[in-house]
DNA sequence: AACTCGTGGCG
DNA sequence: TCGCCAAGAGT
């Protein structure tokens, strides 16, 4: 059944029909799109953040079998949150999560609110979530501007202007909202989103097989490829790290990152990044002594890890070292709390990537596991 | 307004 | 291999 947008052209709205029909035709099954909750959209949209869709569809099951409502989540102890969270990234999402949880509780009584004031003053929720939950949970006639909004768009109508700038993000609202067709938020939103997933691709556009070839102007014009304009991303810093597992009466030393750091309350190994004339040994047994004031020698290599995160490119190398001070010397610089852990405590705790690497490595090695208590 | 925050997959 | 990219938000 056609549907008029508000304010819609004729081909403003052949254009939302044929979106509407390629998704009703090509949705992905996604464990979200069963009920959609309030809950279920949120939770979702706050893990695909700057996350691949498929990436995010494990991590939901997980959490919501743990998680499954507001209120449990308002419960848990935050490593446990954070715990669920390891390996996605970007652990602001989860702490604000968290924190967002507890309100939701405390203002509205366990249930997210459905207007768009009162979802942004939640934590964690801005623009682009805000409008998503409110037209994927509670079906509002509002439309979303994320990055496959932002490449269909410009692409349709050839839009020059970086997609960044002021300019390109009121046209590109705009042109959504013109397109949306009023009372399918819900399904307009997710297909254009969809769509621009799986057909309106950042490389190799699947122009022949698109339905809207036929509007857009970007192709008519041979430009699809150089659409959006997007600035080119400052190149990566590569970095030398070292980290090393020190292990005192079968139990492995362990601190909690600060809270407002990178991996902000996740747990770690002590090390950090080896300076310009020293060997890797070195600046572990220097930072063992920065950031623990406990003095370690003997570093005996482990493995190395190749990792990125945010714009750094890391090579990671792990020691096994030996501690020579006493351990009530241990005096935290660059923590807010440690544990001597044992294996089993150690899978418990969330780590970043790089050192849940190591720890995976470890696991896996006989000899090592041997000198730890289980 | 520019910077910062992670990570893994892909061509 | 390596640069690019992802259902952005907070400051």
């Amino acid at each position: 059944m056609p549907s008029m947008p508000p304010n819609g052209t004729a081909s403003e709205t052949l254009i939302a029909d044929a979106l509407l029909d390629w998704f009703s035709r090509h949705k992905r099954d996604l464990p979200w799109r069963m009920t959609y909750s309030p809950y279920h959209v949120w939770i979702s949209e706050i893990m695909l953040q700057q996350t691949q869709m498929e990436r995010g569809v494990e991590y939901f099951k997980r959490w919501i079998a743990r998680f499954p409502d507001v209120d449990s989540l308002a419960q848990a102890p935050q490593d446990e949150v954070l715990k669920l969270w390891e390996g996605l990234g970007y652990y602001s999402r989860a702490r604000n999560l968290h924190k967002a949880a507890r309100m939701v509780v405390e203002l509205h009584g366990g249930t997210l609110p459905p207007s768009m004031e009162a979802l942004l003053a939640l934590p964690g929720i801005g623009p682009y979530t805000a409008r998503a939950i409110a037209s994927i949970a509670f079906r509002q006639d509002v439309c979303v501007v994320d990055a496959n909004v932002e490449r269909l768009v410009s692409r349709l109508y050839n839009i020059g202007q970086p997609v960044k700038s002021r300019q390109a993000q009121k046209e590109i609202g705009e042109y959504g909202q013109r397109l949306l067709p009023s009372g399918h938020a819900r399904e307009f939103n997710q297909a254009l989103m969809e769509f621009g997933s799986l057909v309106c691709t950042p490389r190799n556009p699947s122009c022949p097989q698109c339905a809207l070839a036929h509007w857009c102007r970007a192709r008519e014009a041979g430009v699809q490829e150089e659409r959006p304009v997007v600035a080119k991303a400052p190149s990566p810093v590569y970095l030398t790290m070292a980290t090393g597992i020190l292990i005192h009466d079968g139990h492995i030393l362990t601190q909690k990152r600060l809270a407002e750091d990178v991996w902000g309350n996740l747990w770690e190994f002590p090390g950090g990044v080896v300076e310009e004339g020293e060997t890797p040994q070195e600046a572990v047994i220097r930072e063992y002594m920065e950031e623990t004031r406990l003095i370690v020698n003997h570093p005996e290599p482990i493995a190395s890890f190749k990792h990125s995160f945010t714009r750094f490119r890391v090579t990671l190398h792990a020691f096994v070292v030996t501690l020579l001070s006493s351990p009530e010397e241990l005096d935290l610089q660059a923590a807010q709390e440690h544990r001597w852990a044992s294996w089993s405590e150690i899978m418990k705790l969330a780590f970043p990537a790089g050192h849940r690497k190591l720890v995976r490595h470890l696991d896996n090695d006989p000899k090592f596991r041997a000198k730890v208590h289980t």
